[in-house]
DNA sequence: ATTTTTCCTTCGATAAAATCGAAGCATGAA
DNA sequence: TTCATGCTTCGATTTTATCGAAGGAAAAAT
């Protein structure tokens, strides 16, 4: 009994996308070969990995777990080519990891501070302990998230504030138009794309709808957020997003202003494995945000998630 | 380009066994298979991992850093397996990381404690550093190392001491009996297999060598003490090894005990991810040192290698 | 309620790959 | 030199992956 890589690699992309037909689109191959290359995977393994629901698919227990060891996987691979394929150039590389949950935008703006060092970025995405495990492993060396470290994680490193990001409505076309006069009411019952639950900022647009006894429509919730901003774009909903995007969302989504969101801010943080910065690259990174929306002032203080004073190595008796 | 994992497989288990002939018979495949397929892997890689020696192989830096990834990809694929293949029966399991440098006989004695428990062991190898990783994220439920983890880690771990394990030398039959005589003095120029330099027993018999004025001949150094114990075996020299394991190293190595070094011993440490050990398997193994060599007392204290009030997080101003 | 559309799956033929036998070429030992 | 060992190359063969065609099942549209 052997695992089959070349298996594994097309449930990965499935379970990615979503859907056998775009992971096959993506993939290059016609849809019933990956339908049956992981009806192969499922067999070896004597599980199933996938569980119909309507028309599409949706992880299993099984699943998941495999999901969480594919990522891995093929994250290891993936640096394994870059660190080879061109690793004799050894131009400085900076390696990112970088959140689903944040914006692809904001990481844009972030890594562009770095490239002017003529560095080159290697990104990576990843759910969120894994990211911080490379970090841990010096595989990365900054992870770009919406959250800080989690204090009771087991791995030891840094979250550094990039600073509060003024959040805005914003909607394509007609909806922005139709929902701007009488911003902040006119939110209510509008159709509105969310991050999920689990998200910091859900939490505070949440509150500041309850307090001003708006009660939007919520057309869909996403873990990822470009994905989120992607449905945005085609006018499903109204989506927030930070204020100092406001040229990107414009160009990229179609989208203009509705309002601004007073006293609800998005957090960033950039975490490192040292707590005293020295990649040039991921210094440039924490310097941006103060020149980029802090017109309220420096807000770029360091928070470690761990004592430094490490060592309490007691000898033996 | 895209990386085929089997290449990959097949570069993994010729770099381990060391010579395409042995990966052909370990793999069941004829040798020509698998010397195409890696020419087929470096060619896509454009680069060589193996250089000619001899009529032999030799792994390039290339390929001493292909085979680190391959060792964590392969790795984390078994998991994978293991996680998965029979996960639903969901017997209690103990997921154990091995460290190279541990003998495989300690490993056993520790690990046999916690069958009594009807747990179900599930062993990895791998370097020291990966596997402390793979504990922090909670994929192994302990790591048995010779030495406590690096205070200069990045990550939360607690070693917890396994006692002072007292350390004699032995020899293959004629071996034995011609050093024995004249313990320790008649040690000065004998043949010696001993464990390489960064390992800490092997300092401190340097170091008793040195105050006894004893220079052995050391005819091989070894990282994998179970390859060391196995030269031992042949003949090629005397070999250093705990005094519990006399009975073992009698059965499997053919060998017999020359003479105690005293004030030398050796320390084995399990690493848990808590600080306070509940998995049963795990306390298991932490109360076997005490049944085991400790007439000289009770030695297992905890050492942790963190501040345990984690939480020196600084809020935002 | 029915049709249509969208997805996923199954079946058998076809294309691609991995594999093996045979032969060749180096290196170190006899 | 001759032999033994270990890796590689070449072409035939087997195994595996892939795709066209057809089918079924759930949501959306009518």
């Amino acid at each position: 009994m052997n695992l089959n890589y070349r298996h594994l690699q097309y449930f990965w992309v499935v379970a990615k996308e979503g859907s056998v037909t775009r992971a096959a689109e993506r993939l290059g191959v016609a849809v019933q070969t990956v339908s049956g290359q992981i009806g192969q995977l499922e067999k070896s393994l004597g599980r199933t990995l996938f569980a119909p629901q309507g028309r599409g698919l949706v992880l299993t227990e099984a699943g998941r777990i495999a999901l969480g060891y594919a990522d891995q996987i093929f994250l290891l691979g993936e640096q394994m080519t870059d660190a080879l394929l061109d690793g004799a150039a050894e131009k400085p590389r900076l390696a990112v990891g970088i959140s689903d949950a944040l914006p692809k935008l904001v990481a844009y703006r972030l890594i562009d501070a770095a490239l002017g060092l003529s560095m080159r970025p290697v990104c990576y995405e990843g759910k969120f302990e894994n990211l911080l495990a490379d970090l841990a492993l010096h595989r990365l060396d900054v992870v770009l998230t919406d959250r800080p470290a989690d204090l009771m994680s087991n791995l030891r490193v840094f979250s550094h504030s990039l600073g509060e990001w003024d959040i805005m409505i914003y909607g394509s076309g007609m909806l922005a138009g139709r929902f701007r006069a009488g911003f902040p009411q006119s939110l209510d019952g509008a159709p509105m794309l969310l991050p999920t639950r689990n998200n910091a900022l859900r939490g505070r647009l949440d509150q500041w709808f309850q307090s001003n006894s708006i009660r939007p429509d919520v057309v869909g919730e996403f873990e990822d957020s470009a994905l989120l901003m992607t449905f945005g774009r085609t006018g499903l909903g109204l989506f927030p997003a930070p204020v100092a995007l406001a040229g990107d969302v414009a160009e990229h989504f179609n989208a203009e202003s509705v309002g601004l969101v007073p006293g609800v801010q998005e957090h960033y943080y950039a975490i490192s494995s040292e707590r005293r910065i020295r990649h040039p690259g991921v210094e440039a990174i924490l310097s941006v945000p103060r020149n980029l929306d802090s017109e309220a002032g420096d807000a770029s203080d360091i928070m470690s998630n761990q004592l430094e004073k490490g060592g309490g190595s007691g000898g033996k008796g």
